[in-house]
DNA sequence: CATAAAATATACCGATTGGTATTTCATTGG
DNA sequence: CCAATGAAATACCAATCGGTATATTTTATG
């Protein structure tokens, strides 16, 4: 009797999955060879086949799988924290953790593939706006509570506070990884910062007309 | 006697470099094939080869053509206007403007180019950041400009204030590329606005703590 | 108009691509 | 301990890849 779904099937699946994660996100879907795979990974090629039906279905689960970890790891960290405002700063400050590693690993997944199948990857590329989508729905719902318990400004529009954390986030990190400076990555973040507490009441932190462009004094 | 440097030659390799450029930005480097570029050309394997020693040139020559075309024709609408502050807003402006168009065209260049030669291409790599602190260091020239003539807020650092500015226009762009949905690009634009009016002096329109996030009334 | 030269097309190359059919190996139930 | 089953490795496939050598056509010049 197979043991349930955890028959070695289901490991080599998720083996080869985690071994190919960093090479797709690297050097993306058409940038990576079936002799890619074999090399990551130590199998043969008959060994992936049998396994996943084509490179495509390779592709998708690694996306998923780098999505999955990345999303989850931003709303664990959340989650930790009880008020909006300081759930909303959890994640400039996750980011600021973890950058350097994301950038290591090959950059943001979602801006990776993102840019790569824009028209030539249907289901790709549908994963993507979803993974955006539940970014966005998350942040703009933790702004909209906000709101409602009062300790954010009622005049905020929640799913344009997100939009802007969204595009300061991917933009910054793509900035920063490409030139290899961080400060493309730290300025974005704390702009984030900056937005956050503008918009947030009882916070001094929240100086009146600070838009985070005064160089910061680190006397 | 050949006339000068506009031979035939010097006519088909911008013909090339013309026809090739969306098929490159849209497939990327990798992505497009020689016969992507035969059938978008009309030519034959020999004349491209004939033009230019391998693909990698032409992949170069395409980017260095949609990189100059992008920022010789933001530069322009920047130096139609007279002040910093109007300088400034001429960015977004601009990008109001044509973005949709750059997203037919495949998207950024910039962008695309830089998610995918992370490793795997130092030329293209090299020539992507240096448009990007081409852009950066006029951005910030004319901030500390701005500073100097005292339209702009003292405080401000203007290298922070153009990296912010870089990072919103191409998160926005991708955002809104990859989603289909405008209100990414729009919103950055906003923001971007926002940011440079509410650092400049003698500009009503400068609500003071007003960071771009009240939902926009247009009654 | 003839001819040299430059530009383009044709035909081909080995290597690699994604993918499959088959064989070998390992596991496990009886 | 043996047979059956499932997984992995081997061997192979046509197609396409980037690239080149050669033939043919265009173009310019005397």
């Amino acid at each position: 009797m197979k043991s349930r779904e955890t028959t070695k099937a289901r490991q080599t699946r998720q083996f080869i999955i985690e071994k190919a994660a960093p090479v797709f996100n690297k050097k993306g879907v058409s940038g990576t060879s079936l002799s890619d795979l074999t090399r990551a990974t130590g199998l043969t090629k008959g060994s992936i086949y049998g396994n996943f039906k084509d490179k495509d279905e390779v592709a998708v689960c690694v996306f998923q799988y780098n999505v999955d970890n990345l999303i989850n790891s931003l709303f664990k960290e959340m989650d930790r924290e009880t008020s909006p405002v300081a759930k909303l700063l959890a994640l400039p400050r996750a980011y600021g953790k973890r950058y350097r590693q994301i950038i290591d690993y090959g950059g943001c997944p979602i801006l990776n593939t993102a840019t790569e199948v824009d028209d030539t990857h249907e289901a790709l590329c549908r994963l993507t706006v979803a993974a955006i989508e539940r970014l966005k729905d998350r942040i703009a719902a933790i702004a909209a509570m906000g709101i409602r318990e009062g300790t954010l400004d009622g005049e905020t529009d929640p799913e344009t506070m997100a939009n802007i954390i969204l595009a300061l986030i991917e933009g910054g990190s793509m900035l920063a990884k490409v030139t290899e400076q961080d400060r493309y990555m730290t300025d974005s973040l704390e702009q984030i910062r900056i937005l956050i507490l503008s918009r947030s009441k009882h916070t001094p932190a929240t100086a009146d007309n600070d838009n985070g462009l005064h160089p910061r004094r680190t006397t």
